[in-house]
DNA sequence: TTCAAACAGGACTAAATTGGTCTTGATTTT
DNA sequence: AAAATCAAGACCAATTTAGTCCTGTTTGAA
């Protein structure tokens, strides 16, 4: 439980791609090469990624994105909030929309508040840079993986090469 | 995100209407009666409770459900990991079983399980009694929610009435 | 002894969520 | 003007989760 979504997953492994050419714009059919993901589902990452800020885009011929911040700056809380929306055991904390949807919560908001307060920091002291060191990670494979192949499995595979 | 699921939720509703009635042996039709559940989801909610050891059982008429110990000892990380397995925010962690299947992270495992202990930290200074310290909370309301409405909706309104 | 109340264990269906793809349109460089 | 690239969102498929049900076992009481 508390399961990372394969989408978090991806976010870090484009991520990493990118703060290991620090600096560079690369298109998202470069990202995919480097990373093994498809090219499409590089996109929706981006695209999300955008949206928090995390990247910054150019667009028409040799666009393409590139992080806003250096790799340290930036924490797993950012990523993950990013991809998944804001830390929340439930529905029922500081903020909420929807307040007890689900959730026994609303006379022990305290409680909850704590868990969740906890949880961010702990996200919050690890950075992209500690999460992607090994720096010989993102070399272009030539091969695609088949579509519903993880990420990280073809990683995976250059590590161990 | 990191939300928990709707049967975490239920387990701890049904626990706490147990603490209140400390000690008594209580049937799934009366949990049932008390949270606002239906008797078929306490039962499911029972039967993952009993197998982590949280719950005992009588059999038989006048049987029924009792807490294994104080819900002062009891910790919310407890509950948490019987109703959702351990906590891991990927598949790759020590003690693993199926290491790898989403996740770019077997390099970087320490970092990993830094975020896991620090979660599981945050829950474990939880206690079942912490979460349901309102005692008037669990009183019979003599109605059945709808089969689709969340238990603590319910709860909601005898607190607010 | 028999019956009814209750749990045990698991199968099964439906709903919700997530993952992945595709299409149409806008922007930029050559 | 054309080609490469991102923008935005619709859409379908796969997976997960929630909820129900069925058959069997245990226990107490009539």
């Amino acid at each position: 439980m508390f399961k990372l979504n394969r989408m978090t997953d991806y976010a870090i492994v484009v991520l990493g791609a990118l703060a290991h050419r620090q600096g560079e714009i690369l298109a998202t059919a470069q990202l995919a090469e480097l990373t093994g993901l498809n090219q499409p589902t590089v996109a929706k990452v981006a695209k999300t990624l955008m949206a928090a800020d995390l990247l910054e885009t150019q667009r028409g011929v040799h666009g393409g994105y590139r992080l806003t911040q250096p790799a340290a700056a930036t924490s797993l809380v950012q990523i993950v909030e990013a991809m998944e929306g804001p830390i929340a055991v439930n529905d029922c904390v500081d903020g909420a929309q929807a307040p007890c949807a689900v959730s026994n919560c609303c006379f022990m908001s305290r409680n909850w508040n704590r868990v969740n307060l906890a949880v961010r920091n702990a996200l919050s002291d690890v950075s992209l840079e500690d999460l992607i060191d090994p720096a010989q990670l993102f070399t272009p494979t030539g091969h695609q993986p088949a579509a519903d192949r993880p990420a990280s499995a073809v990683l995976q595979n250059e590590i161990l090469s």
